[in-house]
DNA sequence: GTGCCAGATGAAAACCATTTTCACTTACTG
DNA sequence: CAGTAAGTGAAAATGGTTTTCATCTGGCAC
């Protein structure tokens, strides 16, 4: 958290009470947050905290690594911190949100054979796995149709 | 395209103008079109078609499983005739767009490897490369810093 | 400690893709 | 060919995100 703190002021940008709360709740969680879902956890100890001030932290979070992205539906996106350093993915339970990291995906050898295949150059890839987690499967039995 | 509009009207949906037009446009397309974008061409030929025809449109595509989804960008959809019939992805060009699918993307290891470690029920996953494809690379040579 | 000022903030408005509403039209059935 | 359920376009509503702008404040210089 203070190492956080020290490569914000690093980069030039403030340390303010209202990045603090931002960076506290996402911290404080262990499964994805909109931005709406953070403005109202950050509203509950600091009201009067604006939408638009979690939108320009995230955007800085962002910028500097230190949160990722889902894409747990179309409309919107939604952050979690980022937890191992290196290049992973996420499983996200459909039904709570929890996400789990994973390393390891193996694409390396089917981009290869992609490249080989079409004559791209490839960037990069998307890779989500989503399911139901240990918890919300036993609790999906009782109205299961 | 005889088959899929009788299998329109098999499903109750009527076969339209608009529709049919809608489906002419994104089945001349090698890459993939947002709602918007197909719209445009279909006003070219057909002036007065609503936007709003061109989202039910699609919806009804997509339900029938007749296009699939990319996800170019966070804030909108993009959609593209499915071609293979079974389970595949897209290594979407960057640069142009242009789409190319791809079978085989052997995650059922690692699907297997994320259950057991994590207990989790899978249900599916989420798999996009992006890259340049090739008329792109020579492109970008001239503009490249 | 005090003052300065670039960077940060919140409110409100703007944006923009998508969805809903509604009065009107039309493709299929009988 | 008529009846009707389904489809259509315009306009308004929605909702997440971004911009604008006047005001405020964290961190540095003194």
């Amino acid at each position: 958290m203070q190492r956080v703190l020290a490569a914000f002021r690093q980069r030039g940008y403030k340390v303010t009470p209202q990045r603090r709360a931002v960076l506290q709740v996402i911290a404080d969680c262990d499964g994805h947050l909109t931005p709406g879902d953070i403005h109202k956890r950050v509203c509950e100890e600091h009201p009067g905290v604006g939408l638009v001030t979690v939108y320009r932290t995230l955007d800085i979070l962002a910028e500097m690594g230190l949160i990722c992205e889902v894409h747990p539906d179309d409309r919107r996106r939604s952050y979690l911190l980022r937890r191992p350093d290196e290049h992973h993915h996420h499983l996200i339970c459909s039904t709570c949100g929890r996400v789990v990291d994973f390393t390891g995906c193996q694409l390396e050898e089917l981009e290869k054979k992609l490249c080989r295949e079409t004559g791209f150059s490839i960037e990069g890839h998307l890779l989500e796995f989503v399911g139901r987690c240990p918890s919300c499967q036993e609790k999906v039995t009782y109205w299961a149709s």
